[in-house]
RNA sequence: GGAGGCUUAGCUCAGCUGGUAGAGCGCUCGCCUCACACGCGAGAGGUCACAGAUUCGAGUUCUGUAGUCUCCACCA
């Protein structure tokens, strides 16, 4: 049974092999079993040719872990994987490389040809996460894995759309929305990321029409929309404009008539109180202007140049036409006064640049009615957030949405299925391509030309994975609805929200019970990583360092739910060493085993029953954080038991028995080192599934786990209540207390581990010590203890070091100065007097003793105790020198 | 303008339902002690941002203040 194993151990070698036989022994499978509940996790779809960041680590790390405890606790615990196709995203990318490579576009390919070079594209990088998820680890029914362009998933897509605009929820409109000139597509609310920009405000003036020398002056930062001006607005209780409200001015350079307005929209105190209006072009000057039936005049196209009538302005960029427009009206004595200002200007969350807000044509769906239960299922406690906080943010959100605009003028993507109608001109919506207008019968049909935004598929990512709308579905009756959907907060609002309005109105109900709302990765600065800062941390070149283990440990301790957290490569050092440490303790058991069975004695000792205390112990508070989503405070529970209790007390504590002669003590000690080490490593292994799996495979088994199995497929440690021990626990303590005395004194005299001395003992607690006794021998270093009741007479070379519980004398006086000596007892002595006044003082208030809990007034008094008999010690070893 | 987070040891952060402040890294001292120097033992270092309130008792609850970050809305 005595193995060799080598002292460094190294991540890179287990990785790979152990992924692999998961994968060959079919680990990954979950199957629909009616005696088992089931647990579903659907990963948020990564995009489907991108690579794996920092965030994705922690993220799959954060499900893997649920979902190996959840496995693990006998649940059929399913992680759907998948991908998305990413529309903007992935569109942009094959454009570049098409740019790049080819000098093209996508028009010089045509619809057709380019939508087959981006499925080229995602046939060549569509592997790549997937293979970067496993070495993360990750635990997915990879035989399920899906893509929001499948099949299946398309046909969802169709199915809900259909369904909603036979509801009337889905429809298309002139509206005002949000242009990126650049990806020449329209944006959702959601896609708009404003940022403060230094910018101008100008000051105009527009002559009033008919009255020579009058003019109103309006300040704008957009001076090239004053191009598809049709109004001017004061506030209706401006008295300084009352006389002018419904005169016309005239727009200079343009030189047309337009009406001057009164609307309450207008803030006085802002610039001039005057405001020009461009309704087409102007979310707000839009509504001004359906008030007051202003003209809709569009005068930026699609790209951003302006539209053709214009003159020399036409076909100029929007910025270049600013600055065309500025020199004329300041040659032709317009432009009054130019401020800087500070300007919040909408940005494409995609590539950045400035939107613009135009009247087009979308489609839109219908809010208000689908955000009713979607909030209503937060509320009744349906659906719920952890942290709680993200829970107001989703509601305020909901409580305020907009129509969502989901046509995006893109060619990846799924194709809205409506069908217009060339004789009747009525719309034919459907969910198989109709041959026909479902209206006149007309063939002259022609299919819209816009996709759906990328995160109408998603929306339904947690159904249509497991096979809505097939109401008859085996997968979808039983693992939906999901249980915990896990994910960053920066996509509450693009994704959450949305699957939640959907599962609602879709299947009934919420898609999910529990949202775990996790933070950004951040760098060691605490930006944000990114590719354009080049802060990014390859997730891989970590594992490939340190291991996958150390990096899964790193992301999910030390931080908790929501809040960001800075990634440190150290950190992964040292956990690193933690896998490391589990691999020496592991080594150290093999090179001392001799049983091949794992299974507790009959008879166990103290520090065993202290040890299996402790890990009952263990068990019950990390299963209570899991199940909690505390996994960070249960990924420190156990790494200090590891280290602390098991390493560094229990191991060292069953030396004295492995390496004596008695074989029963011998055997019993390696049973329950195995015992302990086999449960504990089950607690890690949603943490750091390698190591636990590769150590767990060396470790003997009790008889009922059969060859061939693997501790991912082992049940979850229970608490045993046979195994609790709170005396041999106290007892422990009081050893352990006395050994870290003396330590601490030989530390403080620098007297080296190998010099041994002889160690004298006085308590009144003799059977307790007399147990520990040959604990003290080794981890006091001591060649000899003696344990007495009674101080013995002379202590004439003797240093004296003393607990509440006991007294112990080292023949180290030599190395002691007497002096310093008093003058460190003294310091000793004021210290724990004054803890002693404090707790007299607390113990003397009758509203404590009345008020406060009965076991925390106990524990008090208890700690008087022990105080006040450390007090006489101390007094009398002071009074002795 | 509105909402929320954060402010705890030199650094980065934990600290659940209130009951004598913790970790990792760093630092100091002593050790290559037969699992591990990716280690062992010992130690230094916090008036838990500030001011009030509740309580027998507050880092932990409430109110306010300051600094900082984020989200939402958006005034041309």
């Amino acid at each position: 049974m005595k193995k060799e194993l080598p002292k460094t151990y190294e991540p890179q070698e287990v990785e790979g092999r152990i992924y692999a036989a998961w994968e060959q022994a079919g680990c990954f499978k979950t199957v629909r079993d009616p005696d088992k509940k089931p647990f579903t996790i659907v990963i948020p779809p990564p995009n489907v040719t991108g690579q794996l960041h920092m965030g994705h680590a922690m993220d799959s790390t954060l499900q893997d872990t649920l979902i190996r405890f959840k496995r693990m606790q006998g649940y059929a615990a399913l992680w759907v994987p998948g991908t998305d196709h990413a529309g903007i995203a992935t569109q942009i990318k094959v454009e570049e490389d098409l740019r790049v490579n080819e000098g093209r576009t996508r028009y010089d390919l045509g619809r057709e040809k380019f939508l087959e070079r981006v499925w080229a594209w995602k046939e060549k990088y569509g592997g790549r996460i997937v293979e970067q998820q496993k070495k993360l680890g990750a635990s997915c029914d990879w035989d399920r894995a899906r893509f929001t362009m499948d099949e299946g998933l398309s046909a969802a897509v169709r199915h809900v759309f259909v369904s909603l605009y036979n509801k009337g929820l889905i429809y298309k409109g002139s509206r005002i929305v949000n242009w990126c000139p650049h990806c020449t597509t329209a944006l959702s609310d959601a896609e708009v990321e404003y940022k403060d920009k230094p910018g101008k405000l100008w000051h105009i003036r527009y002559p009033i029409v008919g009255e020579a020398d009058k003019y109103v002056i309006v300040a704008t930062t957009r001076p090239e929309t004053m191009l598809g001006d049709s109004g001017v607005a004061v506030h209706p209780e401006d008295e300084r404009y009352a006389d002018i409200v419904g005169k016309t001015c005239l727009l200079p350079l343009v030189e047309r008539e337009i009406p001057i307005v009164a609307d309450e929209y207008v803030d006085r105190a802002f610039g001039t109180g005057c405001v020009k209006m461009t309704p087409a072009h102007d979310p707000n000057d839009f509504e001004v202007g359906l008030r007051h039936s202003l003209e809709n005049i569009r005068v930026i196209e699609d790209d951003g140049t302006i539209s053709q009538g214009y003159g020399k302005y036409s076909g100029l960029d929007r910025y270049e036409a600013r600055k065309a427009i500025l020199a004329d009206l300041e040659a032709g004595g317009y432009l009054v006064k130019t401020e800087d200002h500070q300007h919040n200007v909408g940005t494409c969350y995609r590539c950045g640049s400035d939107v613009e807000p135009l009247i087009s044509a979308q489609w839109f769906v219908k809010m208000e009615p689908l955000a009713r239960e979607a909030l209503r299922v937060v509320q009744d406690g349906e659906l719920k957030f952890v942290p709680d906080r993200f829970a107001k943010i989703y509601t305020n959100w909901m409580e305020n949405v907009h129509d969502w605009c989901i046509s995006r003028q893109l060619w990846w993507g799924h194709r809205i299925p409506a069908w217009t109608c060339d004789d009747c001109g009525q719309m034919t919506v459907a969910e198989t391509d109709p041959t026909e207008c479902a209206h006149c019968h007309s063939k002259r049909i022609r299919q819209e030309e816009d996709v759906l935004d990328t995160w109408f598929s998603s929306a339904l990512w947690p159904f249509s994975t497991l096979g809505w709308p097939d109401e008859n579905s085996e997968d979808l009756k039983y693992f939906y609805p999901t249980n915990v959907l896990v994910t960053g907060y920066d996509i509450i609002f693009f994704w959450v929200a949305r699957m939640v309005f959907s599962g609602c109105e879709h299947t009934g109900r919420s898609p999910f019970h529990t949202v775990l709302i996790h933070g950004l990765v951040r760098d060691e600065k605490g930006r944000k990583m990114s590719k354009s800062l080049g802060n990014g941390i390859d997730p891989l070149e970590i594992i490939d360092q340190y291991g996958c283990d150390a990096l899964r440990f790193n992301l999910v301790s030390g931080n908790s739910p929501g809040n960001d957290m800075r990634f440190f490569t150290e950190r992964c050092e040292a956990y690193r060493n933690f896998a490391n440490k589990i691999w020496n303790a592991s080594r150290f058991l093999m090179m001392n085993l001799t049983i091949d069975r794992c299974a507790l004695p009959d008879r166990l000792e103290l520090e065993d029953k202290w040890i299996l205390s402790r890990l009952n112990r263990l068990i019950a508070e990390v299963t209570e954080n899991m199940e909690k989503y505390e996994l960070g405070v249960a990924a420190a529970k156990i790494y200090d038991f590891i280290w602390d209790d098991y390493c560094d007390w229990y191991i060292e504590l069953t030396k004295s028995r492995l390496q004596g002669q008695d074989e029963e003590a011998k055997t019993s000690a390696q049973q329950v080192l195995c015992h302990v080490l086999t449960q504990v490593l089950k607690l890690l292994h949603p943490f750091m599934p390698f190591i636990t799996e590769e150590v767990w495979q060396a470790l003997p088994h009790g008889a009922e786990v059969g060859e061939g199995t693997f501790l991912m497929l082992q049940s979850w440690p229970a608490v045993d209540p046979h195994l609790d021990f709170p005396e041999e626990e106290k007892s422990m303590a009081l050893i352990m207390e006395a050994i870290g005395a003396v330590r601490t004194r030989r530390s403080e005299m620098n007297v080296p581990p190998s010099k041994k001395t002889h160690l004298t003992l006085v308590t009144a607690d003799a059977p307790i010590f007399r147990q520990g006794e040959a604990h003290l021998k080794r981890l006091a270093y001591a060649d000899q203890v003696t344990i007495t009741t009674d101080a013995p007479a002379d202590q004439t070379g003797m240093v004296s070091v003393v607990t509440h519980a006991a007294q112990m004398l080292i023949p180290l006086a030599e190395l002691v100065d007497l002096e310093q000596e008093k003058a460190r007892l003294d310091r000793e002595l004021a210290k724990v007097q004054k803890d002693l006044d404090g707790l007299k003082t607390k113990l003397g208030n009758p509203n404590f003793v009345e008020k406060a809990p009965a076991n925390v007034v106990q524990a008090e008094r208890d700690r008087q105790e022990k105080l006040e008999a450390l007090l006489e010690k101390l007094t009398q070893q002071r009074q002795g020198m």
